[in-house]
DNA sequence: TCCTAATACGTTATAATTACGGAATAAATA
DNA sequence: TATTTATTCCGTAATTATAACGTATTAGGA
């Protein structure tokens, strides 16, 4: 169901839940670089997640999925909830007022509007295809953009602990399941994975004690065929096998110590 | 600040967040037994968890604490959010209707009354130390009293499905961070800290190595002192290095693979 | 043909974990 | 007083996992 934007500020509680929305962290792999896509709404200089409000016949995974889809174009998504935030003050900011988001919408509203009352967000991060992704933002933003996660803007409200908390889970999750099979090619090469995971850490492995470890878990498997690189020998093809993986995601396992 | 029952039914959302919810899951250690704080409503078979909504003034972690004091009368607490759950239907119960709650409580309301619109609820876990708690209800409610975790009742709402989540995550959590400050003694056996792990992993580990991992750790220190416990040879008192502990907790260690 | 930079494969040293033998101890019992 | 029993406590050997590193292979380019 699509709410007109009117209605939605005039009457929101009647289509959605008040005081409750999903935040979504989404995380980009590219070129060794991973990074958030954020969005920066009309007359504002600070940039903030994708969020949205829930719909009263909708879960709130489904609510984070239809922003994630609305965002980046895709819905095979690795989506994973990991932390609520709730304090009476985290959606106040001196920059964006009730009277300028009236005057942005060319409304009347009060101060007590109920989209400036106290907000509690569930937070979810997403792992993507960079070059999947086709940001899109809504005709309320002005921008919609990746940024690197070592180098992020100033952010609106609590969003940037928002976004420390994601990473900090992304990282932890990384410790008991396997990730890769959202980011990487279909045929991918170990150091192609081995750099993903490097990246995603902000560690370095040993490349050919990561790659035993890794094949030793089966959650790869060798083709018979190479990736041609230019100028350096051509390395091995893997593809993920779902089942192993799948358990793997299932029942968790240790990659890392 | 406390709010009049009758206030609350009538005007709820002028004091607390529409369609939001806390739930605790209070767990409690005694004896060689895991156990949990389930309460029962006046007139209602079914068992749940201690929940309460969340007052404007305060955070979602504070609405849980208060719940907890409320339940156990501590406050000097392990309290870990964990997962929050959302989905239309899941407060929905075929003998908790609007009409059996307006006939308990006296009063008139309708089918749309607010207590009954979707919530999401937000899920906190909490271990404490058994002996310490009272177990207090409230005037509405009939029981309010432990349970083995492998032997429980049936239980209202998804709260089955949440205490499920909540021993997932507290099992996940003492693989990289340290327990037992909140639920053994000031001064504690090896055996007893070598029993709290066993039971809430339900897992067995060989008493001689944990011992040995757990004292390399150095988040206990040895006493000079023994226990006498009756027949048998009298073990020595540890106690935790709360400088050490602390640390752990900050930064997560693994004690187990 | 040789050089460079990357992948691929293997071996060894070190560290961590697990398994287990057996002494010490406190109190009840014969 | 000696024996039994259940438990704590200390140490060591065997096994396994991890980390470190050496070197062969291979593609394109100088």
């Amino acid at each position: 169901m699509k709410i007109e934007i009117k209605d939605l500020i005039q009457d929101g509680p009647k289509y959605v839940l008040p005081n409750i929305s999903v935040d979504s962290v989404i995380f980009g792999y590219h070129e060794k670089e991973l990074k958030v896509l954020l969005q920066r709404p009309q007359g504002i200089s600070k940039w903030m997640l994708p969020g949205g409000y829930v719909h009263r016949d909708e879960t709130i995974k489904q609510a984070a999925e239809r922003v994630v889809k609305n965002r980046t174009g895709l819905d095979r998504l690795f989506l994973n909830q990991f932390q609520s935030f709730g304090t009476p003050t985290r959606t106040k900011d001196s920059e964006l007022t009730p009277a300028l988001f009236a005057e942005i919408n060319q409304m009347e509203l009060d101060e007590n509007h109920w989209m400036f009352d106290y907000f509690v967000s569930i937070g979810f991060y997403s792992l993507t295809e960079f070059s999947k992704v086709v940001p899109s933002g809504e005709f309320y933003l002005e921008e919609c953009t990746w940024w690197n996660i070592g180098d992020l803007p100033s952010l609106l409200y609590d969003h940037q602990e928002i976004i420390e908390a994601a990473l900090k889970a992304l990282r932890l999750h990384i410790y008991h399941y396997p990730i890769g099979y959202e980011l990487l090619p279909e045929k991918f090469t170990l150091p192609e994975i081995h750099s993903l995971y490097e990246t995603i850490l902000d560690k370095t492995f040993d490349s050919r004690n990561f790659g035993k470890k890794l094949i030793a878990t089966g959650i790869i498997k060798k083709l018979d065929e190479r990736r041609n690189i230019g100028a350096h020998r051509a390395p091995f093809l893997y593809v993920f096998d779902m089942e192993n993986y799948n358990q793997a995601l299932e029942n968790g396992y240790a990659l890392f110590v």
